[in-house]
RNA sequence: GCGCCCGUAGCUCAGCUGGAUAGAGCGACUGACUACGAAUCAGUAGGUCGGGAGUUCGAAUCUCUCCGGGCGCACCA
C-alpha cells in the first residue's frame, strides 16, 4: 500500500515543480514523519530547493501544497516547521486497501510449507510478477565436520532472501557448493587412516553403523518438514544411540590437526607430507584414498541436509569440486581467460612462470594499473608455476558456469528427497532425465566477509572477460561471523586463555573444535520450549506437544539470527539464543496465537471478519480521531510488507523483515491491551477491531512464512 | 604497510537514499491476571551517538583525521 501512494505523491510533486519552477527532478524524496500529527508522508524537497529557486523553504513548500491540489488517495497537505510539506492520507480509503490485500488462501495452510511463488496479489507487485532466474548460494560446509552456529547464520540468512526473493516473484536455484576435495576433507581422512589405521572396509562399516543407530535414522525419509527429534531416552527397541558422524569426525578433525603439530620437527614434516600426498590422491581421484574421502564426504554432506532440513531449509542442487575437477571446468574457463587477455604469463618477479590476474583497483588508489614491461607484482597468481589451478581459478570456472557462460555442464543424479521435491547432486555421468541449473541471470553467494578479496576476483575476472552484465548481478552476500562470548566458551568447558576473557568474543574455529554444533543448539532449544510446552498446555498430547516445542524453538533459532544486521558479528551467549520474551520469534508467534484464540473464543474467522468489514460504512471513522490513533499506527504498519520486501531485496538484507514483523506483533499486543474485543458492544465497531485483527494475523503470518517460522496453533 | 568492517543507554542491537523531540530488547525499579491465556502490557531511571575538524539551512548518517576493536591481504584450499 505504502509504495503505490509513495510513487503516486511523488509523481504529483514532481509534475508541480516541473510546471512550476521548470524543473525535472529525478526522484523526490519521501519519507515517515516522526508522529502521526504530521500525517502519515511527509518531504524536506523544499529544504532542497530553497537555494536554487532563491527563496525560503516555506514558501515554497506553501506553493507547492497550493498547487498540488487533489491528489487521488491524499486528505490533504500541509506546511509545517521551517518548510516540511505533510501529506494526509484518506484514511478511509487507505484502509480499505489494507483490508483488501491479500493473497488467495493466507489463512489456511502450513505455514512451514515451502514457498512457492505466491499469487502476485500477495506480494501486491502488480506487472513484476516475473523477474527472472536467481541463483542463491549458501551453506557450502567443508563436509568434514558437524555444522556449527556459524553455519546456521549462513544457512538460515541464505535460506531467508531465497524466500524473499521468491515472494517477490524471482524464479529461484538454490545451491550448497560442497568441496569434497578440499584440505579440510584431506585431514579427516588422514585421521582415519593413519591416526586410527582403518581400513577402507571399517570405515565403510562405521559409517553404515552410524547412520543406522545414530539420529541421523529417524530423519531419513521423514515427511514432515520438521522431523520429530528423536528422544533418546524413549523407546526400549530402539539400537543403542550413538554420535552421527559429523560428530565424529569433529573430533578426529580436531585431533587431526593438531597432530600435524605436535611431534618433533622431522614427524611433523613428513606429517605434512602425508597431508598433501593425501590431498592430491584425493584430487586425483580413482584410488582408494579417494575413496575414502568420497565415503566420508558423503555421510556428513547427508547429515548437514538433515541438520537444516530441521529449520526448514531445502537445497535444489549440490555441486560438488570433485566434479568441477574431472569434468575440466577450469580447463574451458583458462581458454576463456586466456583469449580475453584476463589471464597474462608473468615473467618477471616472484610470480614468474605463473598465469597471474590484475587484482581489483582498490579504493584508495588504481594502484594495479601495469604499464606495457613493468612487472604487477601486486597481481594475483591463477596458476602456479607447476601448472595447478588455484582456488580462485576454480571458482571463475564455477561462476562461467552459474551465469551459464562456460559452454559445460555437470551430470545431475538424485540426492536427497524432500516432502515436495528432490536434491540433486553433481555427476560424472548423471540420469538421463534431469532439470537444468545454472544460466541464472542473478546470483547471491552467501559467504562471510573473510571471502570479499576472492569474491572481489571472481568479479573481476567477470568483468575482464567483457561480462558486465554478470558482474553487475553478482552479489556477494556477506556477513559476519558468529563468534562465542568468553563466558559462553568457559561454560562449554574450552580451556580460555586469561588474556581472552576480557575480549568481546572469541572465533569460532573447526580445526580446534572449539564451538557449538548445530543439532546441539537445536536440541538444546527443543528441551527448553519443550518444558514451557508441557508446563502450559497440559491436556495436548504428547505428539502436539513435541511439534509446538519444535516450532517454537526453530522460530527462537531463525529470528535470533536473523534480528541481527549482516555485517554485525554475533557475540554468541546461551542466555540470549535461548530467550523466549521480548524481541524473539516466539514474541511474534504468541502474537499470532493470541489472535487465532480470539476468533476461536469469538466463534468467527479471519476470513468473516474481513467480509463484514466490506459492509461497514464509514470506515474512515474508526481510523481518525484522537482516540483511534493507535490503532491506525497498527493499520498503517500492516499495510508496509511490500515496501519492506523491497527494501530488503534492495539491500540484501533480511533483518528488517524481521525487525518488521516484530514490531507489529508488538504493537498488536499493545492494541490488544487497550481495546477488549470481543465484549465491544457496539456492533459495527466490534466489526472493526475483529477485522484489525484479522489483518494483522494475516500480515504476521505471511512475513512469518517468509522467514521460515511456523506459526503454532497454539502456546 | 595496504584494504574492508565495527565503535549509539549498564548489556545486546536498530536507526531507511543526511531531515522534525536519538529507538527497541534484555537487565534494574513500580504497577496490571474473577483471562480475547501474563512467552503479555503500562510506567520510571538510564545516552558528550569513540574524540576532533569540515561540508550543509540541517550530521548518529557524508568527507578528513586521530583513538580503540575485529577481519582480510600466499605459487593454502
Amino acid at each position: 500500500m505504502y509504495l503505490e501512494l509513495q510513487k503516486r505523491l511523488g509523481g504529483a510533486i514532481r509534475s508541480v515543480l516541473k510546471e512550476k519552477y521548470d524543473l525535472e527532478l529525478e526522484s523526490v524524496p519521501l519519507e515517515t514523519p516522526p508522529d502521526l500529527r504530521f500525517g502519515e508522508l511527509a518531504t524536506p524537497i523544499a529544504f532542497e530547493l530553497a537555494r536554487k529557486l532563491r527563496k525560503a523553504p516555506k514558501m515554497i513548500a506553501q506553493e507547492v501544497v497550493a498547487a498540488l491540489g487533489v491528489v487521488e488517495g491524499f486528505a490533504g497537505f500541509e506546511v509545517a516547521g521551517a518548510g516540511y510539506i505533510n501529506a494526509r492520507l484518506d484514511r478511509g480509503a487507505a484502509a480499505r486497501v489494507i483490508a483488501e490485500v491479500s493473497d488467495s488462501h493466507p489463512f489456511a495452510g502450513e505455514a512451514g510449507e515451502r514457498m512457492g511463488r505466491p499469487a502476485s496479489a500477495e506480494t501486491n507487485l502488480p506487472a513484476e510478477q516475473d523477474r527472472g532466474h536467481a541463483l542463491v548460494e549458501h551453506t557450502s560446509i567443508n563436509p568434514n565436520k558437524a555444522a556449527h552456529i556459524g553455519h546456521l547464520r549462513n544457512a538460515i540468512l541464505g535460506d531467508t532472501f531465497v524466500r524473499l526473493l521468491r515472494a517477490a516473484g524471482y524464479k529461484v536455484d538454490v545451491q550448497n557448493y560442497i568441496d569434497n576435495t578440499g584440505v579440510q576433507v584431506a585431514d579427516v581422512v588422514v585421521g582415519f587412516l593413519h591416526l586410527e589405521h582403518k581400513s577402507l572396509a571399517e570405515i565403510r562399516a562405521l559409517i553404515a553403523d552410524r547412520e543406522l543407530r545414530s539420529r541421523g535414522a529417524f530423519y531419513q525419509g521423514t515427511t514432515s518438514v520438521v522431523p520429530q527429534t528423536q528422544p533418546n531416552q524413549q523407546g526400549a527397541s530402539a539400537p543403542e544411540a550413538v554420535e552421527p558422524i559429523d560428530y565424529y569426525c569433529w573430533d578426529l578433525y580436531a585431533r587431526t590437526s593438531q597432530w600435524y603439530t605436535s611431534g618433533t620437527n622431522e614427524e611433523n614434516e613428513a606429517r605434512k607430507r602425508l597431508r598433501y600426498d593425501t590431498l592430491h590422491a584425493i584430487e586425483h581421484g580413482g584410488n582408494e584414498t579417494a575413496e575414502v574421502a568420497e565415503l566420508i564426504s558423503t555421510a556428513v554432506l547427508r547429515r548437514h541436509l538433515e541438520t537444516m532440513l530441521r529449520l526448514g531449509i531445502e537445497y535444489d542442487f549440490l555441486p560438488r569440486e570433485s566434479e568441477i575437477l574431472h569434468l575440466k571446468f577450469w580447463e574451458a574457463a583458462f581458454e576463456q581467460l586466456k583469449k580475453t587477455g584476463v589471464l597474462y604469463k608473468e615473467t618477471n618477479g616472484k610470480n614468474a612462470g605463473c598465469w597471474v590476474m590484475t587484482r581489483p583497483a582498490a579504493a584508495g588508489r588504481p594502484g594495479a594499473e601495469t604499464t606495457d614491461g613493468e612487472t604487477d607484482e601486486d597481481a594475483k597468481v591463477i596458476v602456479r608455476s607447476n601448472g595447478t589451478v588455484t582456488y580462485v581459478g576454480k571458482d571463475i570456472a564455477y561462476h562461467l558456469w552459474k551465469f551459464g557462460l562456460l559452454g559445460r555442464d555437470f551430470g545431475y543424479k538424485r540426492f536427497f528427497t524432500y516432502p515436495k521435491h528432490d536434491c540433486w547432486i553433481s555427476a560424472m555421468e548423471g540420469e538421463a532425465v534431469h532439470p537444468h541449473f545454472g544460466g541464472a541471470q542473478a546470483i547471491y553467494n552467501v559467504i562471510d566477509s573473510r571471502q570479499a578479496d576472492p569474491q572481489a576476483n571472481v568479479i573481476q575476472a567477470l568483468r575482464g572477460m567483457g561480462h558486465a552484465a554478470e558482474a553487475d548481478h553478482y552479489t556477494h552476500f556477506s556477513y559476519e561471523m558468529v563468534a562465542l562470548t568468553p563466558r559462553c566458551a568457559v561454560e562449554l568447558g574450552y580451556d580460555v586463555p586469561e588474556e581472552d576473557r576480557s575480549r568481546p568474543y572469541i572465533e569460532v574455529s573447526g580445526r580446534k573444535g572449539f564451538g557449538v554444533k548445530a543439532d546441539d543448539l537445536i536440541d538444546k532449544l527443543i528441551a527448553a520450549t519443550r518444558a514451557e510446552v508441557d508446563a502450559r498446555q497440559t491436556s495436548r498430547d504428547e505428539a502436539g506437544r513435541q511439534r509446538i516445542a519444535e516450532q517454537i524453538a526453530i522460530g527462537a533459532l531463525r529470528y535470533f539470527m536473523l534480528k541481527y544486521t549482516r555485517n554485525s558479528v554475533i557475540a554468541f551467549d546461551f542466555k540470549d539464543a535461548l530467550s523466549f520474551e521480548g524481541e524473539t520469534g516466539p514474541y511474534i508467534q504468541y502474537a499470532v496465537v493470541r489472535i487465532r484464540n480470539i476468533f476461536r473464543k469469538g466463534g468467527t474467522t479471519a476470513e468473516a471478519a474481513l467480509a463484514e468489514l466490506a459492509g461497514l460504512a464509514e470506515l474512515g471513522l474508526y481510523v481518525s480521531g484522537e482516540a483511534n490513533e493507535d490503532i491506525w499506527a497498527l493499520w498503517l504498519r500492516a499495510g508496509r510488507r511490500t515496501q519492506v520486501l523491497e527494501q530488503c531485496l534492495a539491500t540484501s538484507e533480511p533483518a528488517y523483515l524481521a525487525k518488521h514483523a516484530f514490531q507489529l506483533a508488538q504493537e498488536f499486543n499493545n492494541f490488544y491491551h487497550r481495546h477488549h474485543i470481543l465484549t465491544e458492544e457496539d456492533p459495527a465497531r466490534k466489526t472493526f477491531l475483529l477485522a484489525t485483527a484479522a489483518i494483522v494475523l494475516r500480515e504476521l503470518m505471511v512475513t512469518l512464512t517468509w522467514l521460515g517460522i511456523e506459526s503454532p496453533e497454539a502456546m
